[in-house]
DNA sequence: CGCGTCGTTGAAGCCGCTCAATAGATGTGG
DNA sequence: CCACATCTATTGAGCGGCTTCAACGACGCG
């Protein structure tokens, strides 16, 4: 069952294609995760009128780069994708890794101007919403514009906790937060909170959290060692939940 | 000329004082900073009638804590606040500093618990704004669902930077960051930008960027030394403007 | 003046980085 | 199906930047 759209041109925000009814809001599997939430059902209808869902795009496409006009918002809708600040030095840091009912690319709606980059991690598909129809549509719909308001302070919040992770957490804490919070979240998604593939590579956890992929990869030995994960190449398996917790002194979240 | 309201009670929440009107939004100096900007009278009138300005409040203060209920939002109006997480060891990040014309509490609006806690570094003044009446307010006045929209936005953006600089930068251009993003802030504010006083201690600019306050120091002095700065208790003097944005590698902030 | 807090500076140690070698996985073409 | 190249991941050895621990000086405040 193909449930994707046909292919739509280069840029999702160009022009709405109507056929995309049939893959509206209301019958996506996401949305109680995702914009929608909370929403009834003619509500939902106005903001799928202006959504446009993507045709799957391979990993290494990119969403947007920093330095490009801000268009809309993208929410996830399968796959993963990593969003990063580049440096003046052409060093990147990993701002967060993006699961299915995420969004992306709030912060550029000060600006106007995309500060950040935007990759697919893996095979992925996601939802466009032009940010100037969207903040149309949230005075009509106010549980569209508190919703809205809330992604963004969940956003603030979890952008908190990592700035706690990263001043604080020696490397071990680090890992073991990414961790739990990775596994948080797959549970969320209704996928096993015990085992999932890190699709992200080594090279990209260490970048995220501040560390070298070698600290990450003896992390992971360690940690192994000690009894409290298995890995298997990307595989993930978490054997002694409760020893994790331990070892993450400071993650509220 | 005393421009606050007198003592308003426990919580700027509990009730509103109609007294406030002579000190508006309206006639505020930090408008085109903070949450009326770009609106018109009569909008600002109704936000104004829903905003209240505190006493001011002394060194120490709390603002909020974590764990507490969300009744709203602050906007410094005087003085300096600092925002910080507590890890479940008791470890303290901060994750933020705040100066007049910005926005505390936006993080705590998804959960309506506050996860940071705030408080006031100096003899400070706010504005609290309840929330529930805020997003009622915005179905009304489409501005001021955009402005506090790019408001969260920024605050994720600045984020995002200081990600990046808690993740790559090394001590020396972690310093150097924090003291050009102040001097620059400060310069918006209509002060200057090449001497300021830095009210928060070693400790706090240390425990902000990830590094020890004796580090923090070592940094200073070596700047100083080096004749980029000068440094006189809590007073900065940048000396050499360009030498200390080179040392900044990666700050698009 | 005495006390506590804050800031500076020095000395030593450690955690994570750098550099390097190796193995395993993946992909490609013959 | 295998040879080969490439990329990713693991592990080790040594180094260095930052932390830790400690001493001392400068203020501010009672």
């Amino acid at each position: 069952m193909q449930i994707y759209q046909t292919k739509c041109g280069d840029s999702p925000f160009k022009e709405l294609d109507l056929h995309k009814i049939e893959v509206s809001c209301a019958s996506c599997s996401l949305s109680e995760l995702c914009l929608p939430r909370g929403m009834g059902p003619e509500a939902l209808e106005k903001l799928g009128n202006i959504i446009k869902r993507s045709a799957p795009i391979q990993r290494g496409e990119m969403l947007y780069r920093a330095g490009e006009e801000f268009k809309g918002l993208y929410a996830v809708r399968s796959g993963l994708f990593k969003a990063f600040v580049t440096a003046d030095d052409g060093e990147e840091q990993i701002v967060g890794f993006f699961l299915p009912g995420e969004m992306l690319g709030l912060d550029a709606v000060e600006t106007q101007v995309h500060v950040c980059s935007a990759v697919a991690l893996e095979t992925s598909s996601y939802c466009a919403v032009p940010f100037t129809k969207l903040s149309e549509v949230c005075k009509e719909i106010p549980e569209l514009q508190n919703q809205l308001f809330r992604i963004m302070s969940r956003e603030l919040s979890s952008e908190n906790q990592m700035l706690l992770t990263l001043g604080k957490k020696n490397s071990e804490e680090k890992v073991a937060t990414f961790l739990l919070t990775t596994s948080t979240r797959f549970h969320k998604l209704g996928y096993s909170a015990n085992e999932f593939k890190l699709t992200m590579s080594r090279q990209e956890i260490g970048n995220y959290l501040g560390i070298t992929f070698e600290t990450v990869s003896r992390v992971f030995s360690r940690l192994q060692r000690n009894g409290i994960i298995k890995v298997n190449r990307k595989v993930i398996n978490i054997t002694d939940m409760v020893a994790l917790k331990n070892l993450v002194s400071g993650c509220a979240g």
